[in-house]
DNA sequence: TTTTGCACTTACTTATTAGTAAGTATATTT
DNA sequence: AAATATACTTACTAATAAGTAAGTGCAAAA
């Protein structure tokens, strides 16, 4: 694959969580890749075509990292870490994740982006919710409430705490995570 | 104060819960009120003063809501409850939160409406993290974690959940409602 | 009755947006 | 050596954005 066409997406991604998608512009893209405008549309014809691209690749990055995890046959415990530790990293490079950054503008969306971005949000919880399900029977985690629900809201959390950490300079990122945890502990 | 004028935050506070901030424009007022574009930049001169506005509004309604339950010496459940009822509400409405539908533009947003955004978060944050404290010593709510790591994990989820239930249409709602609550039974 | 102020409209500017059609240099294939 | 494909650039268009200056109709005040 083409290495502008590589780093297109990249930068379109890191965009999009930062800025938005609604936010962001080809020429944003191009000044940077120091390419001009109808370079960026050679690669990606519409913005439509960009946006759906680029959460395409983030469901492929989720389904390796699970595929990842499965295979090495991490537990439920590791696993849930694994995936606190995309936030942590997004935190620290004061980014949205792609979820985050998107939901907000969905009825903004054309239909692709938005089913790929509902495909995407789906399978995370679908994942989280099973992991949390296995974890409880195993008693590596503790909670009342439905596993959907708690995944929804760790989920939840998850998103907006990183939206929320652009708001207030002085969050206390760490701790928060480690509540998370806290809360599952047996 | 002009009615017009009152029209115009409502719109401009529906349109920024709906589409957010940087898709919404003033063609998209002056359309639906049947008024002149620039009879919105005679009442706010430029969008920052609108947006600023908006947000003002908001922090207005909250601070008197906050009020109101002190003078009516509102227990610390029923405060609760009457909070998680504004996400309730905007998500029968389809709507997000003010704070989750400006979060994410918040690199893109002036210098002021930054800076009523963040009072508001911070507002919200420091009114729930004293609810759930007072709570906790009362035995009203049980929780494991510092009362402020656990108020930014409940707000996160309330302002996210908004968004995804955009994404998700058949997101179950009450059942995420009923276990933030479930989670600070004693 | 004149003046003043309010609540707008008319008519515009400038900037930026996504997107396109046609051309060009370079490398690869035939 | 000629043809073709790749990876762009040049040079545009049409739409939409925020914003402004000057004018207008009307009601209240002087």
């Amino acid at each position: 694959m083409s290495v502008t066409r590589e780093k297109i997406l990249e930068l379109g991604e890191n965009l999009i969580r930062t800025k938005g998608y609604n936010a962001f512009s080809y020429q944003d893209i191009s000044t940077e890749l120091g390419i001009k405008n109808a370079a960026i549309h050679y690669y990606f014809p519409s913005k439509e075509n960009l946006g759906t691209s680029i959460v395409k690749t983030n469901i492929q990055r989720f389904e390796e990292m699970v595929e990842n995890m499965n295979s090495r046959k991490f537990g439920e415990w590791q696993q849930l870490e694994i995936f606190l530790k995309i936030y942590t990293k997004s935190h620290r490079e004061n980014k949205k994740c792609i979820v985050g950054a998107l939901s907000p503008d969905y009825f903004t969306l054309n239909e692709t982006t938005k089913r790929d971005l509902r495909r995407m949000v789906e399978m995370i919880l679908a994942w989280l919710t099973d992991l949390l399900d296995k974890g409880r029977s195993k008693k590596i985690f503790s909670f009342n409430n439905d596993p959907e629900s708690k995944a929804t809201i760790i989920f939840s959390s998850l998103v907006a705490s990183l939206q929320l950490s652009a708001v207030l300079d002085k969050i206390d990122y760490k701790g928060f995570y480690q509540s998370i945890l806290d809360d599952l502990k047996p």
